[in-house]
DNA sequence: TCTGGGGTCCTAGGACCC
DNA sequence: TCTGGGGTCCTAGGACCC
């Protein structure tokens, strides 16, 4: 039996829900994103606003240049994962199987659903009409025999999308495509294929998978041969749990004051650590990401054995690593921090209790977290009152 | 008046080990 | 007086995606 898969993604998640909740903004240009003066850019916008030339991810100031009358809101974040977990509810409880890949996609495995539903366009119409009824959103869905093909298949008749590749049609389906535009194929490489004059799928397939991976490289060579023939090259596998947890801020003016940095990364820290005892993990990897006013951007990071167990030790260490490299100049226009080599936090806090130093520390962690969870300002405090201590000495 | 935030994976070089 | 060589871990940078 063939596999049948769907690929389900939310049209202009964002800004449709701006509009489904305020349905004044209907029909109209909704844009989601930052603030101008926090160079803020771009996170969704309707269609009606993509028609001026507005996509994400574009910087605020220009999406106000070519849409003057558009209407900017900010976003809001809790409330869209509260409508993603709603659809993502009507989805499991449609598919046997449901694996979300981000807050407004998801791939449905279908097969052998076809006694229920019937075909696979008959259950993707079904799946449509309820989204809109109960949540009242619209989607595209995308059908194929694999996640790869089920994924650009949703992507190309949006919105309001339906598109089944069938069995067997798969390299066809990829020759409707250039190169460029493949998932996962971006503009440098897009130029660098483009430079060996492969911008066709066509064109890849006249070369081998040896030859491929030794002219751009093993897994992308491996990449590009696999999907252009028509095979799922495996890239959406499920993962279990995250490999990093950062935060990370642009500052609305540049900042060289080593002081101020030091204290926007204390309170990146906090989010951290908030964050990963959420998710019950802790890390035993500190990076820091620090990008000057020219756009470069760099990253360190270091390594211990035991996990860090706080936000003032991973403020540390991250301080740490970006005074070593960075005295002040030239400004920065960001800094994040995080941390990787996560570990579940059970396995570690059994021993490091009896330390007392860490121990501690984490206990006051969690207890700072379960106030912050509830409202309070402490967290804020701790943050403030420390900025004092700092000062006084 | 300039270009976010949160991730993932890959590459390449060096250290270290057998 | 010839520069083994594979495996693993770590670090920094970069490409890509939503």
């Amino acid at each position: 039996m063939n596999p049948v898969i769907f690929h389900v993604d939310m049209d202009a998640f964002f800004s449709s829900v701006e509009q489904l909740d305020n349905p004044s903004l209907a029909g109209k240009p909704v844009i989601v994103g930052g603030r101008v003066e926090e160079r803020g850019v771009v996170s969704a916008c309707s269609y009606e606003a993509r028609a001026f030339g507005v996509h994400s991810a574009m910087p605020m100031f220009q999406a106000k240049k070519l849409c003057p009358m558009g209407i900017f809101v900010p976003g809001r974040m809790k409330r869209y994962q509260e409508v993603s977990r709603e659809v993502m509810a009507i989805f499991r409880e449609f598919a046997p199987s449901v694996q979300p890949i981000s807050i407004d996609e998801a791939f449905l495995d279908m097969t052998g659903t076809g006694r229920i539903y019937g075909t696979p366009q008959e259950a993707a119409l079904v799946l449509k009409q309820r989204v809109e009824g109960e949540i009242g959103l619209k989607m595209s869905v995308g059908i194929g025999t694999s996640k790869y093909i089920a994924k650009l298949a949703s992507d190309f008749r949006k919105p309001d999308g339906l598109w089944e590749v069938p069995p067997g049609g798969e390299t066809d389906f990829i020759d409707q495509f250039t190169v460029r535009s493949l998932w996962g194929i971006g503009d440098k490489t897009a130029e660098r294929l483009r430079l060996l004059g492969l911008t066709e799928p066509k064109q890849v397939r006249s070369l081998s998978r040896e030859s491929l991976m030794r002219t751009i490289g093993r897994s992308l060579g491996s990449f590009l041969h696999d999907v252009c023939r028509g095979i799922d090259p495996g890239i959406f596998a499920l993962r279990e749990s995250s490999q990093s947890i950062s935060c990370e801020e642009t500052f609305s003016r540049d900042i060289s004051d080593p002081w101020e940095v030091s204290c926007r990364l204390l309170s990146l820290a906090h989010q951290v650590i908030f964050r990963s005892l959420d998710e019950q993990v802790l890390g035993r990897t500190v990076f820091v990401k620090y990008k000057l006013t020219d756009f470069r951007s760099f990253t360190a990071q270091t390594s211990r054995e035991t996990p860090f167990m706080s936000a003032e030790e991973i403020h540390s260490q991250a301080r740490e690593l970006l005074r070593s490299r960075w005295n002040g100049d030239p400004p920065l226009r960001l800094v994040g921090v995080g941390i990787s080599s996560l570990s579940p936090a059970g396995e570690q806090v059994q021993g490091e209790l009896f330390e007392d130093p860490y121990g501690k520390k984490r206990a006051v962690e969690e207890a700072v977290h379960r106030l912050k969870r509830r409202g309070s300002s402490l967290a804020k405090a701790t943050s403030l009152l420390e900025r004092y201590d700092k000062r006084r000495k």
